[in-house]
DNA sequence: TCGTGTCTTTACCAAATGGTAAAAAAGTGA
DNA sequence: TCACTTTTTTACCATTTGGTAAAGACACGA
């Protein structure tokens, strides 16, 4: 057999299963810094303590390690969405939501800045993704919150801006990290500043 | 003379002119969609319609292009932010800064792009611009802003979250064009949209 | 302990990449 | 027109890059 990565015939090895992670780890850390093309696999090999040709044992290549990084990135990138409840208070499923992002930033930031890389780069190898998982998800989330607003529940308005609003401003603190490392001193960089503000921000933005 | 670059002796002729614009615009193109390592000599050269030693001869190299393109990336990137004016009326000049903000990430959204790709590398050539340049300003506006509170003239909010969230809800139209080129159908997708949700997004956060 | 399949290394390639040398071409002023 | 400078091209080069072939090393059940 030529590949490992075939996950056609058999269940995986121990030795398999740690040295693929090892590799998506690895992997993971050098996208989500130069993005595609500027990540290398000798960088990857490196940094997961692999050869190179020991990496191409388990993937069939660059893509394809690429491409099962941001499989497994859209999943995770669709969950907390998916966890608005149209039925609970709307102000308190938004803010929600609101958190659950902020924490996935500051605890994923290499998924975020994965994320944000390949979507500045125009969604090369995404956008069908985007298409056909994100699209109706936003779609059917915007129509829910659309339905708040219908019901006098939270001031009206644009829920897709809305939906914007909250992406940009949770991610940004994992793709500009750079950025807000060089501005905030460090005695304020807590994790509840940026909290504060957020439930602050969107609080008065919803409140009818 | 080997480097038509080094501005250190004559004026440059009507061709260097024209030529070196040429090659800025080609490679900003470039490098704000690939980021500088996933960017090519001969990608730029191509977009710019010259050949790659001629590139060369009239810059010192990669490297080269790319700090000039910084460069002046920066100027734009603090002026809109430097306009705001502590004696005007609070709101009036923070929307107003929001509208600047607007305007350039969908006016400019390569130099958008550009400066997203250099933070989310970690800032390895601006790092010394942002703490040299952009921090002060940051800090002094941010004072501008607390003391407009401190006079009850806005609401009490992080002034420094709050730069972070203009930056973010702005610079989000340029960056993540390609998310919300496939969620938001044509139709829906003009500036006022935006424009109009972002007014209403801080008109509530700052108004007493 | 042996044999069979799994995993890793060594030694390579062809193409791409940043960059250079030097000659040819094109301007330019007298 | 001629000398002189500026600009462009042609022909390279060393290194890096994604990827392969094949031989070794290793694990593990019989």
């Amino acid at each position: 057999m030529t590949d490992a990565a075939t996950s056609s015939t058999k269940a995986p090895s121990r030795i398999q299963q740690r040295n693929r992670i090892l590799i998506l780890d690895a992997a993971l850390e050098v996208f989500s810094r130069h993005g595609y093309r500027g990540a290398t696999l000798d960088q990857i090999a490196k940094q997961a303590g692999l050869s190179k040709p020991n990496i191409l044992y388990y993937f069939g290549g660059k893509e394809d390690i690429h491409v099962t990084l941001l499989n497994q990135l859209m999943k995770a990138w669709l969950d907390p969405l998916k966890e608005m409840n149209p039925n609970g208070d709307p102000i308190k499923e938004l803010l929600g939501y609101v958190h659950r992002k902020l924490d996935m930033a500051l605890e994923l930031p290499r998924e975020s800045r994965l994320f944000a890389n390949e979507i500045l780069q125009g969604a090369p190898r995404m956008g069908p993704h985007l298409s056909a998982d994100l699209k109706p998800l936003f779609d059917e989330q915007s129509r829910v919150i659309s339905n708040w607003m219908d019901a006098g529940k939270i001031a009206r308005c644009d829920p897709g801006h809305l939906l914007f609003s909250i992406w940009a401003t949770t991610q940004h603190y994992a793709d500009f990290a750079a950025q807000t490392e060089v501005l905030l001193p460090e005695d304020e960089r807590r994790q509840d500043g940026a909290s504060a503000y957020l439930d602050q921000l969107f609080t008065k933005l919803l409140t009818p």
